[in-house]
RNA sequence: GGCCGAGUGGCAGAGUGGUCAUGCAGCGGAUUGCAAAUCCGUGGACGUCGGUUCGAUUCCGGCCUCGGCCUCCA
């Protein structure tokens, strides 16, 4: 029984989909005017594992993430840069597409893009001015009429009184209440632009959202997720759109990942305090970043730090160290309380600290029945492997992990470390320690840790 | 100011009304030519002040501290 934290009550409910069997779920995706940082990562990771788990318990999972090709920053960046924007976005959602390939994100079933939907776009924009809950302004832009939808709030806990007395009125504002928002933008000269019932113009930000996850998911689907920090405005405002549009019910559970944070604050853009994911895989391993992503339970904040990526490749060395030689051609281990923890956790609200926890005493069964019962020993393994599998982690061979490490700026190849192995070995059949020593000393300089066993010499890189 | 969330051992991070998180680090032992890896054992924690309770880190309340949203943000 999976329960799920639901941000639109604020409690653990069980989850029951829809439709019997299958799950919609739409997640936010980026604003491609920049490369993905870690909060980006965070996101993707957080919900290809939801993904991963809900197809693992069955369910047939149709996944939509979109992307969102035209907004305010992306045409200063581009009009910054002096390309046409969609030449700007065409590049970040690339470099956006190799980095979540880095980090073992499957690829959503479906990616739409704000700028091939404007005709949904306009379409919902003209039935939210038909039901009376959009209005056009003096300038061609079109609002919509916040006290129109009485629900309004209720995602993110806010009142509208208590929005009314935050609310900041800009000059020229053409809006007749200071909280209504912008679904259709009337285009400056020289702005990308659409033609509309309204003149030429351009989504506002939160529109594509509803129109886009509607045609993809129907009126009402099961799960909607994004980073917290989306809550509001941009979700209350779906929520908005979409149940005054359909008037039906608009998302049954709400899943927002808590932030990243770096010195006690949240890592951001506008923060200025990121890493970019191409940053960080410059000095570790794809799957030492998903791991970290994994130590901390979605929904709590996250704490980037150095000694942590690099505890990370610790965990990870433990649980190849472990797999290393045993077969993997064999059925998994059944019937594994372990197993049992492990899915209980992750049933748990995807508890994937509690889930690794349980991988760990796996680890250390595996290691104290090796010698005795190298059999169950590998269906141990197999089914370790097939736990890693749900998180997107322990897919590679044991070997290429281990010993595909940092191997330093004079790093030595395969070849040479072998032969002083093999010469090693030599002086210590000789009882040569001396030199034996020596060879392990000048392998440890250059990065490569030796394991002696009954059965030869392993290496791997630190 | 309004609303929300959090404060757990050296670090990270789960969880629970009364026996164990887990990983890394530390300490002792086994193993090893010595190491490494591994196994066994072990120390160390629940912001603070009250309340409820036979018993609270866990429930309730006050306080302190921190973070987030209220404006673009994953």
């Amino acid at each position: 029984m999976l329960s799920i934290y639901n941000d639109l009550t604020r409690a653990k409910e069980t989850f029951e989909p829809l439709k019997p069997g299958h799950v919609n779920m739409y997640v936010c995706g980026m604003t491609v005017y920049d490369l993905c940082h870690l909060g980006h990562a965070r996101v993707m990771v957080v919900f290809d594992v939801v993904a991963r788990y809900l197809r693992s318990r069955g369910y047939a999972v149709t996944y939509v993430r979109n992307i969102t090709d035209i907004d305010d920053k992306i045409i200063n960046r581009a009009n910054e840069r002096g390309e046409p924007f969609h030449a700007l976005t065409e590049r970040y959602i690339q470099a956006m597409h190799e980095d979540a390939a880095a980090l073992g994100v499957l690829p959503p079933d479906q990616e739409p893009r704000a700028t091939e939907h404007l005709p949904e776009i306009i379409a919902m924009v003209e039935r939210l001015i038909a039901r009376g809950h959009a209005y056009v302004a003096s300038n061609g832009d079109v609002y919509y009429d916040v006290r129109s939808f009485p629900d309004y709030g209720r995602l993110s806990g806010k009142s509208i009184e208590d929005l009314q007395s935050g609310a900041r009125v800009e000059p020229g504002e053409v809006k007749r209440d200071p909280l209504d928002f912008a679904l259709w933008k009337a285009a400056k000269p020289g702005e990308p632009a659409w033609d509309s019932p309204w003149g030429q113009g351009r989504p506002g930000w939160h529109i594509e959202c509803s129109a886009m996850s509607t045609k993809a998911l129907g009126d009402t689907f099961d799960i909607h997720g994004g980073g917290a920090d989306l809550t509001f405005p941009h979700h209350e405002n779906e929520i908005a759109q979409s149940e005054g549009a359909t008037g039906h019910p608009f998302v049954r559970y709400w899943m927002h990942n808590g932030f990243v944070r770096i010195n006690d604050e949240k890592m951001s853009k506008s923060l200025g305090n990121f890493f970019t994911v191409r940053e960080i895989l410059q000095r570790y391993l794809p799957e030492e970043v998903r791991y970290f992503i994994l130590t901390s339970q979605y929904r709590s904040p996250l704490h980037y730090a150095d000694e942590q990526l690099g505890n990370a490749r610790s965990a990870l060395t433990r649980f190849y160290t472990a797999l290393r030689g045993l077969r993997d051609d064999v059925p998994a281990a059944a019937g594994e309380t372990l197993e049992a923890r492990f899915h209980a956790a992750m049933e748990d609200d995807f508890n994937t600290p509690e889930a690794l926890a349980a991988m760990f005493e796996l680890t250390r069964e595996i290691n104290r029945v090796r010698g005795e019962d190298p059999a169950h020993a590998a269906a141990l393994g197999v089914l370790l492997c097939q736990l890693g599998g749900l998180l997107g982690i322990l897919q590679d061979d044991p070997e290429v992990y281990l010993r595909g490490g940092d191997g330093g700026p004079a790093g030595l190849g395969d070849a040479e470390i072998e032969t002083l192995i093999e010469r090693r070995s030599a002086a210590k059949r000789d009882k040569n320690w001396s030199e034996a020593d020596a060879i392990r000393d000048q392998l440890k300089d250059a990065g490569i840790v030796l394991e002696d066993s009954p059965a030869g010499t392993t290496w791997r890189r630190a």
